[in-house]
DNA sequence: GCAATTTATATTGCACACAATATAATTGCG
DNA sequence: CGCAATTATATTGTGTGCAATATAAATTGC
């Protein structure tokens, strides 16, 4: 086994690795902020989603949010039993599923309004950084879901 | 609410969603070769530990890894059942736990050897641009560790 | 028009992640 | 020395993530 092979297998030449622990660890950062709000982080996304548009079906959750039925339906029906969305079978499309926002759901974007502001001054990573790491995030977000898609 | 207010919830607005999704989609990229290591990706994770420097501590993994002993202590009993690792109480300090390669565990080195490079092509990803998004992410892992580290 | 295929969601089983807590060993301090 | 505080790991409980599978509704082909 030459040095050159063991190099590739060192945890600081991945590229997942960081990508990973960061992940991780702005998940353990947001938890006290969104523990006010009631929700996981998961959960977050999904109401981010909901605030732009509701109703939304399961499956435009599941492509927008890059997470299939067997993590949403529980996720859901946990929101839906926190009393902050609804479910229902679409009256066309038996099949599908749509998901709304009631009231008390609709109220929490409100509360939810400093959330961004509290995490970018936890983070303190500069307006320009920011924007940058997040467009090259969004780049690999994209490439990787096509890698995904090719199988 | 105003508009700049929904602007900031926007899905589209944020840092931490590239991040999450590109981690989830990586992982998810990572199985169908890591599955013939019989290897879920935390476990390569730690395995690139061990291969590095064994025996490590349970505490040294979590440090380097991010991950704490809820969830390091089950997956190490995995790979001990796998006939991956051993764990042994330090004889010095009791209270530790050391983590080292069987033999079965070293030679499985062997076979991971071509997972960085099949990967690499996976993702598709320029050299150059490879190199800088990783150091980028590092960037970001450290300076969120540091934001978790405060409270 | 109806059988075969496809599509949308749900269920099951396994492996994380992590907060909160428990336990046992070591250290520190009077 | 003796015991309180600290340290290292384990345990418990909840909530993801996802592959594999199941189910039911809609669509397609003949």
């Amino acid at each position: 086994m030459s040095k050159k092979d063991d190099q590739a297998l060192q945890l600081d030449a991945q590229l997942c690795f960081p990508l990973y622990a960061a992940s991780n660890l702005l998940t353990r950062l947001y938890r006290p902020l969104l523990d006010e709000l009631g929700l996981t982080y998961p959960q977050y996304l999904v109401m981010l989603v909901l605030w732009e548009q509701a109703p939304a079906s399961v499956g435009e959750l599941s492509q927008k949010l890059y997470l299939d039925s067997g993590t949403l339906t529980p996720l859901l029906k946990r929101l839906e039993a926190a009393g902050l969305v609804r479910r229902r079978r679409s009256a066309e499309d038996e099949r599908r599923v749509e998901v709304s926002l009631t009231p008390k759901g609709q109220a929490l974007k409100k509360q939810a309004q400093d959330i961004p502001g509290a995490m970018g001054c936890r983070i303190g990573l500069g307006g320009e950084e920011f924007v940058n790491l997040r467009s090259e995030l969004r780049g690999l977000m994209l490439l990787l879901g096509e890698a995904n898609a090719k199988d």
